[in-house]
DNA sequence: CTGTTAGCGCATTCAG
DNA sequence: CTGAATGCGCTAACAG
């Protein structure tokens, strides 16, 4: 289909001088003349040379690409996150390659093979559930990765993220100190998803005769939070605010709280998880924790370049939420 | 880092044949015995073997990848679009990279030539503006492209997308079939936004001295929506409805009228397009424009792939929006 | 500072 | 049906 393109050896006839030299200029090696550097540099233009990706990676045996594999990319936190990831990566000299796994190990696999195929030096898994066999298979060929959006010291692999369940431990004890005793905890699929789980755990840890909690699982859309709060506020008439492991839950929330004449935060306080960029625009401004994700892809991003440059060991790092306080959780009154 | 992968010669090595007949088992071609095709195969599992993509590449000149360049990718119309796209291709042996154009097409520039670095053998493109750098740099090379989200015949290159301008002026139509003359047309940033001009010119189109409409630039999220309608409210109280070139404005129009006292659809009527996901659980439940994103996805990859494939031309094709009726557009009540 | 040469891992003739 | 040999475009010694 396309066009013959130049090879270097095209370069090297037009400029009269050898491969390796031309090499050489295009590599940015400095023993080169200023002069040849010019005239090699010329040739490449008007033929438009561009090395070829292919035969430059057989020989240096390296690709500059690194692969990340994600559940899906129509959540904001993820797009966020894997925009910054290639920010990142660019500006070190790498590509990122996606693909998605669909919170199923089994695509996660598959997709680790393919891009293992397409030839990712370093790979970034999101959560910390994921197939032995892909381990496994990280392992036995001596492949780099990281865990993300989760923080696990107790893994024998790196991770770079938060501690989930002291983030929704620390919401619900924002929450309580606002005097709430009696609060309903929603978020999205447990299956799959330990992230969803951590952070239902560390509520938990939380759980008292002072302290009532209702667990309530729903689709991880708005829908799904319309429906859930509408269900257990049905069932449970003493709750006083709603707790969201997700934004667009929080904002089913507010459109399922719609035409059944309680306000929010009068009747009900409610609080998000992520920050999503409409968060403050919503009424009333949601309170909500600020997920690090943009730090996460910096801090990989920089350690993944760091082992594969000048092979220095990746750590795992904890990063930390923060609770943005808007107008959404009020202190109850008495 | 990586330590020693396997090579075809390992598993010839293992298996006693030669390298071409592990070549071809690999690739599956006809002519091998099914007794030394078993015995490769199990020596390529046992030494977990996995083809050099770069060696393969450079062998046949065909990466078997084509490249995206969309403008963002924490817009969920995009990252819907893209994670379609990216299942087709898969389905068709192909992978996906994609790099973000920032809508500036300077880096939309750049970005090409470092796929095109990368080996990609096609380009997606998000909408018809376009440096004619770019343009004149796939004709140079004679890399076969697409443009998307857009219909565009009058283009000597294929565009796979809907009617931007049709789109909106049926939107409007459809507004004042319902009785409305005062309409408040939000949309977001025209600069760099072909698409975005081009449905401001479809409803322009339509203005009369029996139809008004008031035309109001935000930024394209839920906060510009929620300050867009405020503003224009403030200044016209004669209208009576908010045509919103996307879905997220609507949000920012639902946002922007609390308070005010205004209902919708009663006091204001409100049409959105794109049908995000959460647009019918939304209160009211959002009528909107569903546009064919998942369709233009497997549209653009299979003619991508016939093109690569085949050599089959490809060629423009238009697809429909289709107007998704809910509750939040009434009959203006006289 | 520049040129020569030998692979990188694989597909693909061409013989056998 | 299988093997030996060639070359894809480039980098990396090694000479000069």
């Amino acid at each position: 289909m396309s066009g013959k393109v130049g090879s270097i050896r095209d370069v090297a006839k037009e400029t009269g001088l050898s491969i390796a030299t031309v090499s050489r200029v295009v590599n940015g090696a400095k023993n080169v003349t200023p002069k040849t550097r010019d005239r090699v540099m010329d040739a490449c233009k008007k033929l438009d040379y561009l090395p070829n990706p292919a035969a430059k990676a057989l020989s240096t045996r390296k690709t500059k690409t690194v692969a990340a594999i994600i559940p899906t990319i129509e959540h904001s936190v993820f797009a966020k996150f894997i925009s910054a990831l290639e920010q990142s990566l660019e500006d070190g000299g790498y590509s990122l390659v996606l693909a998605i796994s669909h919170a199923d190990e089994e695509d996660e696999l598959k997709a680790a093979r393919k891009l293992l195929g397409m030839g990712a030096e370093a790979f970034i898994l999101s959560g910390d559930a994921h197939s032995p066999e892909l381990l496994d298979l990280f392992k036995r060929r001596n492949v780099p990765f990281i865990v993300t959006s989760v923080w696990n010291p107790t893994r024998d692999y790196p991770s770079i993220g938060y501690n989930n369940f002291m983030l929704a431990a620390n919401a619900v004890k924002f929450i309580a100190s606002k005097g709430h005793r009696d609060i309903a905890v929603l978020h999205g699929p447990l299956l799959m998803n330990d992230r969803t789980r951590m952070r239902r755990e560390g509520a938990l840890s939380l759980q008292s005769d002072r302290l009532e909690l209702t667990f309530v699982e729903s689709s991880l859309d708005v829908a799904g939070g319309k429906k859930a709060i509408r269900e257990v506020l049905e069932h449970n008439g003493k709750i006083t605010a709603a707790l969201c492991f997700s934004d667009v839950l929080a904002l089913g929330v507010y459109m399922g709280l719609k035409g059944t004449g309680r306000k929010i935060p009068k009747d009900l306080s409610v609080m998000g998880f992520d920050n999503i960029d409409w968060a403050e625009a919503v009424e009333p401004p949601l309170t909500t924790i600020e997920l690090p994700d943009r730090k996460i892809a910096a801090e990989v991003a920089s350690q993944i370049i760091a082992l594969l440059e000048y092979g220095r060991p990746i750590g795992s790092v904890e990063l930390f939420g923060k609770i943005i306080e808007r107008n959404s959780v009020s202190d109850v009154t008495v």
